[in-house]
DNA sequence: AAGGCGTGGAT
DNA sequence: TATCCAAGCCT
């Protein structure tokens, strides 16, 4: 094993969280559905959620079974709706192709709508315990810092870090899946991006940016999102108000949330484009059925 | 291959 | 208050 693996499994041995999708009892389903709602959106935020959506849907099938409106609806103010859309479509295919059963090699799940090359690798490690490098925003700065002695990795993911992260996988496919949530862990509680708390570190001897002074990132500005004002804030109060309605609204019922009509239009066809919002014949607009 | 895509807590 | 950030994916 590489020689940071000893530290870094034992350290998560004593200090992982205890979250649901982690248990034994969780189910690749389960795991699948954690691995979405976490895309951008923060464990304390997606736990109450996943419960519920567990709960009401336990298996593919139940979720297929149901509206693609109604995970849009219960995925709430999660953010990025189209991952509700997406999981619901991947729930559909696994029941077309995959006989309700989340399918376990990598290849299989990256077919699926709205999984990518991390998500596959997650899933595949994390309910299968296969042996997956898995480079998510955590991994990537833990080991931009521990060996490339960078406080933060390239905006863009490089080959070199592929390459990187397969060569420090552990041989055992089970102690690799381990190792995998084992670096993610690390970098979630103890080496974050804005106040990493080195002094915790169980691999802090070993790290090439705390052995260089810790130096600031010295690569290309990081590009500050805005949110008001813009076409995702207008499509969030669009939807919204689809969301919290019983059925269809009246266009009016639209109108009232966003007072400039040309972007408010632009944001309405987006999400119908999108498939968020289906316009009525009667010229109401719903969730999609 | 940058930029679009939600939302809210922390600093 | 404004900015940053949170288990990315898709085009």
């Amino acid at each position: 094993m590489n020689r940071f693996a000893e530290p870094i499994l034992d350290w998560y041995a004593e200090h992982a969280r205890d979250l649901p999708w982690r248990r034994p009892e969780a189910t690749p389903w389960g795991v699948l559905v954690s691995e979405i709602m976490l895309q951008q959106t923060p464990v304390v935020r997606v736990l109450p959620a996943w419960e519920r959506w567990l709960e009401r849907w336990p298996t593919p099938a139940a979720l297929a079974a149901e509206p693609s409106g109604e995970a849009v609806r219960a995925w709430d103010r999660l953010g990025y709706p189209r991952r509700a859309l997406r999981l619901h479509a991947s729930a559909c295919a696994i029941v077309e192709r995959h006989d309700g059963e989340v399918p376990s090699s990598h290849a299989a799940l990256l077919e699926l709508p709205g999984i990518g090359a991390y998500t596959a690798a997650a899933v595949a490690s994390f309910a299968f315990r296969q042996r997956h490098a898995v480079l998510d925003t955590n991994v990537r700065r833990v080991l931009a810092r521990l060996v490339s002695a960078e406080e933060y990795p390239p905006r863009s993911q490089t080959v070199g870090e592929v390459t990187l992260a397969e060569s420090l996988l552990p041989l055992d496919p089970p102690t690799a899946a381990t190792w995998s949530v084992a670096v993610m862990e690390l970098g979630a509680l103890v080496c974050t991006a804005r106040a990493p708390r080195c002094v915790d570190c169980p691999v802090l001897a070993g790290c090439a940016w705390q052995a260089a002074g810790r130096p600031a990132y010295a690569g290309p500005a990081r590009r500050g999102q805005r949110y008001a004002g813009t076409d995702r804030q207008c499509r969030g109060r669009l939807l919204a108000v689809l969301r919290h309605a019983d059925g269809p609204v009246e266009k009016a019922a639209l109108d009232v949330v966003w007072s400039e009509p040309v972007q408010r239009e632009r944001a309405l066809d987006a999400l119908i484009a999108d498939g968020l919002v289906d316009p009525l014949d009667d010229g109401r607009y719903a969730l999609p059925s």
